[in-house]
DNA sequence: CGATCGTTTGACGGTGCTCAATCACCGTGG
DNA sequence: CCACGGTGATTGAGCACCGTCAAACGATCG
């Protein structure tokens, strides 16, 4: 198997220059259906008929682009292994971070409907993606249900995330913010069968920060806020959770019910109250 | 055809009492393939053997709740006419809505990876939607291929509008974040074939101020705001879209570019002026 | 070891959240 | 017919929180 390496150093007809980024995406060894399956974590079984079928893999390094804003799309992607960021650039050159994707997940999908990706998708560590050409893949799929049915199963899981991260946007308190965010991360740790206690984080202050709609200083802060109510210990972006029920009252806190005339001043001080409540009764 | 109507005042084992609501949906006359293909907006021709297939069609009051978040999914809905809200109500009641939908978007379709619904839906007018039961759901996906087609291209489109909605909520100044609302719901609007100026607003300005993470009143001067900036009229729920330029023009405005150090301060004073400059430049 | 980037912490000012009052709109019932 | 709540929308006042700017520190890599 030829390895086939090229570097992307401008991408001529993108509308913005910010997308021009290097690019290393290399070839790697094809694997089975049945890793594939795996991947998803759907418990689909590999088709009878699938013997001897196999899909590409993409290697990608830290930093790399697998997708680009604006490209035209011939490629579904499958995270085998490794972490990703799906971001938006803006004309000024802001970075807006829509989600983060690990094992299991799909990307570049939306561009199905539009013929074109709509978001960049650079990966957070040297990672590995299953890649499936857009032309094959409706003969693909009814060929191999099992395919079919574990790249819906993704397609669910992808929308019910995007939800979860309108949830965290969503807090009105930057420390309620980064709970939700905390406990979503350590519940997909969770799910891939990783520890949800101590956690790596494979982005920047800035992604986080980008993703939950702050300032990368107030997510420093926030992270210090929670550390110093016992809910964490931080070492840079090794994080453990201490006190899992005191950061998961942190995560409690929204905009108040529609027609509830109760009193609701100061969160920051309810959230340095309750954090306290909870450390207290453990 | 039989018009089968309940009424669910209370879901026993749903996990809070604010889930129960009152819910009015009844059926209604099926559709053909065609028709819901025609929905979609996908292209897709319907298949030859589908002459005489039929899908089941409901109806919905205003206010009524499609899907109850947490209950046992059964059925993925794709929207036929009207509009919907996606909302998590969380334990204290606020209702967090993450998504408007509108024609040939499926309501319903992140259960297939959980069992269980995520969100509830709720008509914000009299609508009538395409029910597809998940039983059958595979076996007709793969007998009529056109369906499968305009439920993936339905599917895809539902992602990039997830980044959509997350785009929004990103935006720093309250204005900004309601610019973009509009301009994408003027854009939606024209995508359907209406008028992208004259909007009329099915969701309350609650409704609005919760998919954009900010209080209602910040909506309501928002909206002031934009009107006295002579970007639009505003009645009530009636919007006139006056001067599109000088609202685009608000749409513009992030937390600015990872690495550039120029002067960014006073983001609302940024805003009249640029709605202004645009305005006198017209 | 210097350069660069990421992270942390401080200070200050502004924006938006909370609370509150008022008005408009609407269906109900006197 | 108009009073009567009820809901939704608008506007104002005060203050808390977070964004901005700045500087120092730490990590990583050449």
């Amino acid at each position: 198997m030829p390895e086939t390496t090229w570097n992307v150093t401008s991408m001529p007809g993108l509308p913005n220059p910010w997308l021009a980024q290097r690019c290393a995406v290399t070839a790697s060894a094809p694997a089975s259906l049945q890793e594939l399956l795996h991947a998803t974590g759907c418990d689909a079984m590999a088709d009878a008929s699938a013997a001897g079928f196999t899909v590409a893999v993409w290697r990608t390094r830290a930093g790399a682009v697998l997708l680009h804003e604006g490209a035209e799309a011939d490629t579904v992607h499958l995270v085998r292994s490794g972490s990703f960021k799906c971001v938006k650039t803006s004309e000024d050159g802001y970075e807006q971070v829509l989600a983060f994707a690990g094992a299991g997940e799909v990307l570049g999908f939306e561009a199905v409907s539009r013929g074109r990706h709509t978001t960049s998708v650079i990966a957070l560590e040297d990672s590995t993606v299953f890649s499936l050409p857009l032309r094959e893949l409706d003969r693909w799929r009814q060929r191999f249900p099992s395919l079919d049915r574990a790249l819906q199963f993704a397609l669910s899981r992808q929308l019910a995330r995007a939800g979860d991260v309108a949830e965290m946007m969503a807090a009105v308190a930057a420390e309620t913010r980064l709970a939700r965010f905390l406990v979503w991360l350590s519940a997909s740790m969770a799910e891939r069968g990783q520890s949800p206690r101590r956690l790596y984080l494979r982005m920047s202050r800035r992604d986080i920060a980008s993703l939950l709609g702050v300032a990368h200083e107030t997510v420093s802060r926030s992270f210090s806020a929670l550390a110093d109510w016992g809910c964490l210990r931080v070492a840079n972006r090794e994080v453990e959770i201490i006190d899992e029920a005191a950061l998961r009252a942190c995560t409690r806190g929204t905009r108040g019910p529609a027609d509830d005339g109760s009193v609701r001043h100061g969160q920051a001080a309810r959230l340095r109250s309750a954090a306290r409540a909870n450390a207290i009764a453990a």
